[in-house]
DNA sequence: CATCAGGGCCCTG
DNA sequence: CAGGGCCCTGAT
């Protein structure tokens, strides 16, 4: 497939909100990769399609932890107006949470047993999400009962596909498509791309985005319990994706109502040394968590990531079996 | 070669 | 609320 050529290159200045860890609120080791973004230290590059513009984003760091300072470099075909500027830029700063305000939690807890180290190793860092509500759902689809392997797989054959493969900054990477374009597509040629019953779950969570009937900036001002609710009405969403969405895509940081199984076989060596063969149940987790209140989702998102950092580092090999990418 | 479970969810009884 | 079925694939 032949790239689009992004060829207007303009620049916004973010100052995000201090302290900021970089690196480990732009990359996350445990996500497994996409064509859609790539990152090296210092730098994420990322596609979007924003307001039905395909763009090619990338987000650069150029201040320190405690001075922190971004440039949102956006690419697109045709030079784009100010307004549209500050526009992406304000729903970058939300998908990165660069105007989080963590120091309460971090004075509270830098000294806690458990999470004080990862406080220490990785302060200031965020969740975060690569995308939009409906770039989300497509993942968490294709998570649905199959190995991570196959998982990007599907993804890497879907974006093939249906995707819009973009060249910016001497990267090629692909773009979404819009939902209304796949809310068409027929079942049968979804399969061939074997994501198997995966297909009819995907044609009918782009169904209610084609027929916008799902207003995800709407959805962000509701109460948790609201949103819960609406998300579990998607069909191909249950209880799993919901614990993702809820603090990567609405910000609920105190949510906590699920642990996956292999996350739990990881936290629960991790936090009570068991053997991954035979986690904690959930129940013991979410108690545990309970004492982060009200941050009890962050504070396992700083436990998980040091984890995945410190791998990263210097190779856990426990961990290794875990990740059968 | 067969069998099985995998970073779930829906539907049924 | 428990349990079967769903697509496909790599591991055993």
């Amino acid at each position: 497939m032949q790239p689009v050529k992004l060829k207007v290159k303009q620049t916004v200045v973010i100052i995000p909100t201090s302290p900021f860890n970089f690196d480990a609120t732009v990359f996350k080791p445990a996500h497994f990769p996409t064509p859609d973004s790539f990152w090296q230290p210092g730098k994420r590059w990322q596609t979007a399609l924003w307001r039905r513009r395909p763009l090619g984003l990338i987000i650069e760091n150029k201040g320190t932890i405690a001075k922190p300072k971004v440039h949102l470099h956006v690419f697109s075909q045709t030079g784009l107006s100010k307004e549209f500027l500050e526009n992406i830029k304000q729903e970058i700063i939300w998908r990165f949470n660069l105007h989080l305000n963590s120091k309460d939690f971090i004075e509270r807890f830098k000294t806690d047993k458990i999470l004080g180290p990862a406080i220490k190793n990785l302060k200031g860092m965020r969740p975060m999400t690569h995308g939009s509500l409906y770039d989300f759902l497509v993942i968490t689809i294709m998570l649905q009962n199959a190995p991570v392997r196959r998982s990007i797989q599907m993804m890497q054959n879907l974006f093939e596909k249906y995707g819009k493969l973009l060249e910016f900054g001497s990267k090629k990477l692909y773009c979404l498509w819009p939902a209304e374009k796949l809310a068409k597509v027929p079942e049968q040629d979804l399969r061939k791309l074997k994501v198997g019953y995966r297909a009819k779950n995907l044609l009918r969570i782009s169904l209610p985005f084609a027929k916008n009937e799902i207003d995800e900036m709407e959805l962000r001002q509701k109460l948790p319990t609201e949103q819960k609710k609406i998300l579990l009405s998607l069909y191909g969403v249950g209880p799993q994706s919901v614990s993702y969405l809820m603090p990567d895509i609405f910000h609920n940081f105190d949510f906590l109502e699920h642990v996956p199984l292999w996350e739990r076989k990881i936290l629960s060596k991790k936090i009570f040394n068991t053997g991954t063969e035979n986690p904690a149940p959930e129940e013991k987790l979410l108690k545990f968590f309970g004492k982060y209140k009200p941050y009890k989702q962050l504070a396992m998102h700083y436990i998980w990531e040091d984890l995945w950092w410190r791998h990263k580092q210097s190779p856990i090999d426990w961990l290794i079996k875990e990740v059968r990418a």
